[in-house]
DNA sequence: GATGAATGAGAGTTCATTCAT
DNA sequence: CATGAATGAACTCTCATTCAT
């Protein structure tokens, strides 16, 4: 009967968001960002149209969050230390990314999905570009110590190579054998 | 005094239809399907809105088209015999396969914007299968033939990595090295 | 402070949806089912063309509903016995169609505007048949016990005169004695 | 060889455009003046769109030229003195109006479904009013020396029977009876 | 905080009409 | 005389967004 404390209105909404986001996120993998209406989201959230647009100011801002909380509860995941890789935890890096790809289908399934449109792009490469880079250079230190010719372009063929497992993984996983590619890559790349 | 002979006219249609593709094309790769209005495409060919219904019953139809118009044109210039791939021919089909990235830049990108999105999926699958199934095919007997335990795996793993270098390649052409991923790729498999 | 009552949204919605029935009807009967735009509607409505696709899913069912609507309160206004017509209620019935007839005259005017045209007809056979049929068999039974020879042709041939006449009163009302046609109507039946 | 006289350009231009008028009032009594398209009309009369705004500079002139077309080779048949009728020819216009029904059936078709538009009859009054108004005058006549009490309103009655005789033997002439209608209405009459 | 009625711009599509040939 | 490519306005319908309650 007492008014609620500010604290429990702020975990309302802290709650909610998360609702919304998770509901954006489902909906978006099923019908892509173009494809998928506000009601949608809406409906898949138990909630009212009127209600997103409290938490959210347009559809675009959805799915930015929607891709940046992804990458950022995946970026808390690695957790090692972001220097100075060492073969195990490269070796540990792929068997995290396949995890979180079976682990968080939809979420890649929607990353995936929006990597190619150059304009959606445009409102995500911010947030990309923010967890992608450390990533980039951290691969570009370890083959330089492993005595790789072109450190930066090896990053770039591996970092393609996870790209191309993912999105084959993704698009069609009951045909693709996760394992053996796992298995080819550390093969390739000589890890334990 | 005379009406427009069918040949003026034949002509007239074979060149708009593609002007009308090619636009979509452009348009297609920067919005993607949902995205791109079919005024975009009008706007991009220099016609009206209206035109466009006059060669293509529906937008559909014109995704369809593009991307069936592309695959086609693609696997023309592949040419060789169909069976047997020989590692020569692979070390080939990889070079040609990087050659076309580069001149059909834009479709590529269509390609891969499009693979991703489920509904749109939906509505090339036919001709995308059609078209991938004889490559997959021939690489798995390629690989049976090199003692490899799993073919049909490895030739899955080898066309993942090719997607992943063609769509890093697409994304940011001037920072990413095609040559050393092409060289890479061939030591990988030993090839000439 | 609080949300609209469920109630209240109730009976917007009612109200609103009689609105958009009753402005169709209006335009459907001066410009036919195909001349009449959903923008003529909305304008006749004083609402957006987007509201009134937030009571009825397409045009076709706006016009079914209009039919069916019309169709149903003309029943309950007949309302006596379903079978066994007396003369009695034979007179009745002419005088209760041609009172209808000045009460609901758009209405009518749309019901035969579409009753010829092939393709709206389809749409509303239905709803239609359901209410025709009985009058029909009554009308045969009737006739019937009156002794004629071909009661169900005689049936048809009343109907076609109530068309007929009602059809003329509806074009040009100024000039058609209804009174007469009436009196002229209960002269060739014998009836009270 | 030689240039074609005017005459033969004249037999020709006659020609085509009679070509024109049957295949519009094919399209329309199937599809309704709103749902035909010129294609469908250049289409059935195997034609091109173009040339038929050589005869015709409108949709709307089309439809008018089509009515009053058959209202005027209707008129004709009907070829006995316009004054004076008698009771024969009172009999025999009711025979001639339904052997014209079943020989004339697509353009009593049209005729009808465009009776109740109101804005489609603006254009075709005129020419329906030329027809009509005699016919109604040498019944008002009729009747009067028939001793009617009010022959006007009696030929409105007559008509407005024909026309109801009439619309529903164009809905549904396999279920309606011509031969019964016919002769009750002359039983009414008391004709010959 | 929460609702859903309401809007308006824009989507894909159709079609009467024009016009160069 | 005849063609059909081309246009542009209007069509049905969708949806992100706003707002009174």
């Amino acid at each position: 009967m007492s008014p609620k404390t500010s604290i429990q209105f702020e975990d309302i909404r802290k709650e909610k968001r998360r609702l919304i986001l998770d509901s954006a996120l489902k909906v978006f993998a099923i019908k892509g960002y173009h494809g998928a209406s506000i009601a949608n989201i809406a409906g898949e959230a138990g909630i009212s149209k009127g209600l997103i647009y409290n938490y959210f100011s347009s559809k675009e801002l959805i799915l930015k969050e929607t891709i940046s909380a992804g990458l950022k509860s995946m970026f808390e995941q690695y957790h090692f230390e972001t220097e100075n890789y060492s073969l195990e935890q490269f070796s540990k890096l792929i068997d995290i990314t396949f995890d979180l790809l079976e682990e968080d289908y939809e979420y890649w399934k929607l990353y995936f999905s929006v990597l190619m449109q150059t304009d959606v792009m445009e409102l995500i490469k911010d947030s990309l570009m923010e967890f992608l880079m450390p990533v980039i250079q951290n691969f570009t230190q370890l083959f330089e110590k492993l005595g790789y010719a072109k450190p930066y372009d090896e990053a770039r063929f591996l970092g393609s190579i996870l790209d191309g497992l993912s999105i084959n993984y993704i698009i069609d996983p009951e045909n693709f054998s996760k394992e053996y590619c796992v298995q080819r890559l550390k093969t390739i790349y000589k890890l334990p």
